[in-house]
DNA sequence: CTCCTGACTCAGC
DNA sequence: GGCTGAGCCAGGA
């Protein structure tokens, strides 16, 4: 799935661009959010993207993601998975299966890379938080 | 400065 | 009902 044709330079200065608390990175908002998911439960980037802000754009979230392991300290970005519960990031952990371990170690159940009643273990930011 | 990619998500076919 | 197309923002080459 290759994003062809791309729509050209369209940033017209993004009416949005929301910055959450006015952090100078919407990274480091990421972070905080994820860091605050209790454990024993999960987020998907859908749900922080709209707590911050930017839920037209949950890709940001998974991007911050990729650079949550270079900063400290460590951020549970085991605890983010999709919206489905799937644990898309697992294979861009250093070691596969270390997503799912640490999740199960938390009293998440995941079968086939997936979390088990993820409703049940779902944790708003902009519900719980708020 | 320009182009691309990327751990998502929704809508359409 | 599964898959493809398209949109979003931001950082890196």
């Amino acid at each position: 799935m290759q994003r062809k044709a791309k729509p050209k330079a369209l940033k017209t200065k993004a009416p949005g661009r929301n910055r959450a608390a006015g952090k100078d990175s919407f990274f480091e908002s990421v972070y905080e959010v994820v860091r605050l998911i209790p454990k024993g439960r999960a987020t998907s980037y859908g749900a922080i993207a709209a707590y911050l802000g930017t839920k037209l754009s949950a890709r940001m979230v998974g991007w911050a993601m990729n650079a949550a392991g270079n900063v400290t300290p460590s951020v549970p970005a085991h605890r983010v998975v999709n919206r489905n519960g799937m644990l898309s990031g697992k294979h861009h952990f250093p070691e596969p299966g270390l997503m799912e371990k640490l999740l199960k170690k938390e009293g998440i159940k995941i079968k086939n890379d997936t979390i088990v009643d993820f409703e049940k273990v779902f944790w708003d930011p902009s519900r719980e938080l708020l």
